[in-house]
Parts: C-alpha cells; sequence; structure tokens
DNA sequence: TAAGATTGTGGGTAGTTGTGGGTAACTTCC
DNA sequence: GGAAGTTACCCACAACTACCCACAATCTTA
C-alpha cells in the first residue's frame, strides 16, 4: 500500500556503493507516478544531507527561477546557489540513482546511508550526523515551535 | 536523463585548453534542442563570468533589447554591455566552443575552469572567483533573500 | 512451509566523454 | 604575392559512465 503519489514516508537503512550508487527505497518508486519518468532531481540539503525531488517537483523550482531576471545580483545568487548542485538522475533496472561526488562528499556519506521519506522529498544522510542534527535541534526554541504550530495542524 | 530542453543544471570541473576551447558537458549540449543548431552565444556575465546562451534563448534576449527605448540612459547601458561582447560559438565534434581572448581575460579564466548550470544559460567561473563571489554574497541583505525564497518553495 | 517473485548489492563491459595535439585552410600584414 | 599568424577541422587515447547480468536475502502467496 502506497500513499498519495510522490509522497514519501518512513526511514531505510541502505548502503552506497562505491560507484557512488543509492537504491530508492521500492515503496518511494512505487509512489512516483508516471510522468516523473523514473527520475529524481538531485541537489544539496540545507542541512548536511542530499536532497532528492521526484522530476515533477523539481520542474515547479525550475519554472519558478527561469522567471527571475539575470539584472539582479539577489536573483543571480539564488538561480545559481540552486541550480548548481541541482542534476537529474534516471534510477536503473535495480532502482538505483547515482549521486555526484561533490553531493558524497558534502554530505559525509560513507558506506552505510539513511534515506528519510520528508513527505514531498527524499533526504540521503550518514546516519551519524543525522544523529548529531536531531541532538542540536533539541534544542530549538520552544517559542519557534509554537509559532509554527499556528500554521500546521498535527 | 535531461530535464526540460534547453535547460541547464550542474557544476563540472572542465579545463581550457591553450586554443582557449572549453568542453560544454555533454549533459548541456543533449539538453539543447535542434533549434539551436549546435550553436551558443559567448558574452560578457554581468559577475565576474562568462555567460553562454543557447542561440534561441539569445534570440530571445535580442528582441527584448531591441524594445529598450534608447532615450533612457541605463538602457543605453545595458544594451551596450549585452551586446558589445556577444559572439556565437558552434561547437566542434568534441563539443567544444572556443572563448574570445577578451572574455578570458574578462573573467580570469586559467587553466582549471567551473561550469555552472544557470537553468536558462551556462556560466564559465575562474573557480576562485567564484568562491569570492560566493562569500561576499553572504553579506546579502538577508531579508530581501528570504522576501525572493518565498515565492520558490524548495 | 515451500516455491516463486521481488528487492538490495556487487561487478564486468562496451560505448561515451574529456583532453591533447596535428594539419590544412584562411586571414592579415608587410 | 608571400610569410606569419590564426582559425577550423580532424584524429587519437585515456578515463569514465551507463547499461547489463548475477546472486543472495527478503517478502509474498498458495
Amino acid at each position: 500500500m502506497t500513499l498519495t503519489n510522490n509522497t514519501f514516508t518512513g526511514e531505510y537503512a541502505y548502503s552506497l556503493d562505491s560507484k557512488g550508487r543509492v537504491n530508492i527505497p521500492a515503496k518511494f518508486r512505487q509512489s512516483l507516478s508516471d510522468d516523473n519518468e523514473g527520475t529524481f532531481v538531485i541537489t544539496r540539503g540545507m542541512d548536511s544531507c542530499v536532497w532528492v525531488y521526484p522530476l515533477i517537483q523539481w520542474k515547479d523550482i525550475e519554472s519558478n527561477l527561469r522567471n527571475l531576471s539575470s539584472l539582479s545580483k539577489i536573483n543571480r545568487t539564488i538561480v545559481r546557489n540552486t541550480a548548481r548542485y541541482a542534476s537529474p538522475s534516471t534510477y536503473d533496472k535495480q532502482g538505483r540513482i547515482t549521486l555526484t561526488p561533490y553531493l558524497i562528499d558534502y554530505a559525509g556519506l560513507d558506506k552505510d546511508v539513511l534515506i528519510v521519506g520528508m513527505v514531498n522529498k527524499i533526504e540521503i544522510w550518514n546516519p551519524t550526523r543525522l544523529d548529531e542534527t536531531d541532538k542540536q535541534n533539541l534544542e530549538i526554541d520552544p517559542a519557534a515551535y509554537d509559532e509554527l504550530a499556528k500554521n500546521i495542524i498535527i
């Protein structure tokens, strides 16, 4: 059973092989709608991890970027920082995508990786780093939680 | 797998040879639609880099520029700076374009260059200069950045 | 519980890609 | 008109990538 199309939840422990390939959990692949053409766009996450978007999700971002005029410096910076680390990757017959060496380095990925469903995207973590990040986040100001709580029902 | 036609993302470390040639990443060439006739227009970027447009994208820009009235000084400056340094370049059998000595000098290009996908165009950088530019951009007013980011859901 | 299907992981290979250099055609300048 | 410099086109090779196959572990189903 899969949830809504292009929605990802759950956590999986997989491994990154010597060629920089990681498996996309079968459940995630199944929930991908056909118009994604079996393709994800991988990019740099805001935390120390890799973000993986279904193709159509990325196309939205892309069309937003396309409308930003390069006459403005801020626009150039945003476009550059977003597009620079992004690259499309179609999964192979075994269901794996290939990560770029830069992203592997950025996220500090080793053999063991953790794949986390983030609803509209997927995160790939070095398990150790995710632990550390979790610990730091415990210190988040409770007021910030309260602020957010106004906008979202959990 | 390539994204939409004439869309460029990702970052590539290539080298500029003694004849002023740089490779256009294979992925970028593949995403070029046929009506570009394998041709790019290279020109001076607004940052310290070279801008490379697919031919048809450049034609759009050209027509935009055509509509700017020369009564305004800013318009004249923009048109002049954009048109002045632009020259078309068809890639050779190996997929390389030739940069003009002026542009190589302007962007401070050396042997190692960084090619950055900017969605609708390509940037060619001296890696050191891009680093410096990145650092400067950290000082951009965060409020302005956030304002822009609101419109792009990432 | 057993057989079959699916899933995750590893590795081999053929084709593609990036890079250097050679040569002929063309341009420029005396 | 001819020499010098420049440009465009071609070939060669090493490195890399995409694609394929194999197999073990897990899950499904009868």
